[in-house]
DNA sequence: GTGGTCTAGACCACA
DNA sequence: GTGGTCTAGACCACG
């Protein structure tokens, strides 16, 4: 599992985190079922603090996506896929959404022109 | 000039200004050489603290939106149509996108669901 | 009297009133014994404060370029000239200078980068 | 980090910080990635108001100068370098030189005659 | 009256 | 511990 930090990005480390394995477990690198390395492993690789490991494997559990069993470890959870393609998340990008479109209205950009810029984004 | 502070929204208080104003002078609602409610005036309206709004104002006399002068009170800039429509808005706006595509993989929907989605939204 | 003030500039009113004497009595436009609006008159024409005005007027007064006769106007004094090719104003002058250059440095240009970039500057 | 604060000068004291970090960023004594003084310490040390560092470091943040990370500190920006010898700052200088001659010419002197004044001045 | 600066003290999310 | 936000209250120069 390849995660990391990066120490000029705003965005929380235990969010930083979060995204990077729900990006592994939506892309397949991470299946279910799959072990992830324990939380005081992950602090040490990482070099960051075991709470905010802690936390993001919290926030991942609360998400559906992981299986957290104490003394055992965390694995993938088998309803992960389940989550990733689920109605819910359709609502969280549509909110996703519409925070951008007020934010496209506020500089001026019309819909048509969010449309165009976003079919111009690579793929990446 | 209709402004609303909303408690509910985790959005900080300054940021909710700032946005609101620049939503209108976006619309047109407010004019190049319009003047502002001082900040004192606007403090009381709102009902929030002096130095809330001043922070606001600051912000948007760094973009290029007011220009402020001491004594004599904050006015729409005559330049801010340029800023609205700037070519910096743009990047800004694309960067805004691409972030919204990261998400939207991390959900575990392509661009094309992103663009569908996208355009079921309402202009609101 | 040519003056206008320059609602967009944040330079305090009074100032530019000062200012703009000052560069019409070095440029000969206003010549030593001439007699100046009155405050009332000149506040009426600039629609500014009588006050500012006031302010205006003592400012020159204090710096030596106006003789203010109580109910008889103001008049530019017959010792302008020497105040305006003075040894202080070399003084004023270096400061003025000494903060620019601090200013240059600040912004990572040395003296010769400056030197350069004033040989550039149109003689406006 | 060696900072200090002026009591008898009229520059507002978060400016004085944000001119001598900016300072000592242009001449390497801060380097790209450096991480500054907390805005408690820094407050704490220059006997100042926590809310004041906060101003200046937020200041340094806004040119580009730091990058700052919650609960995390704030660094040199890696871009630091760009910005210091960006063409937006000679902009900058040249607005302030324009301003210091038409000082200059209030004051009776000629583009030679400020040229030699400024090579005279100490580099201090 | 206006905006600008500063202090003191509080609460929050995050590490 | 960190930075970010907000309040309350003060003083200043300017109009």
């Amino acid at each position: 599992m390849l995660i990391q930090i990066r120490e000029e990005d705003v965005t929380p480390v235990y969010l930083q985190v979060i995204n990077q394995v729900r990006e592994q477990i939506a892309s397949g690198k991470l299946k279910p079922g799959e072990r992830l390395p324990s939380v005081r492993e992950l602090a040490r690789f990482l070099d960051i603090n075991v709470n905010t490991v802690q936390k993001s494997y919290q926030g991942l559990k609360q998400m559906g996506l992981l299986v957290i069993r104490p003394a055992r470890g965390a694995i993938v959870s088998h309803k992960a896929p389940d989550v990733l393609g689920s109605a819910q998340n359709e609502r969280l990008l549509k909110e996703a959404l519409v925070r951008v479109m007020k934010e496209a209205r506020r500089l001026g950009f019309d819909k048509d022109a969010v449309l165009r810029l976003l079919r111009d984004i690579e793929a990446s």
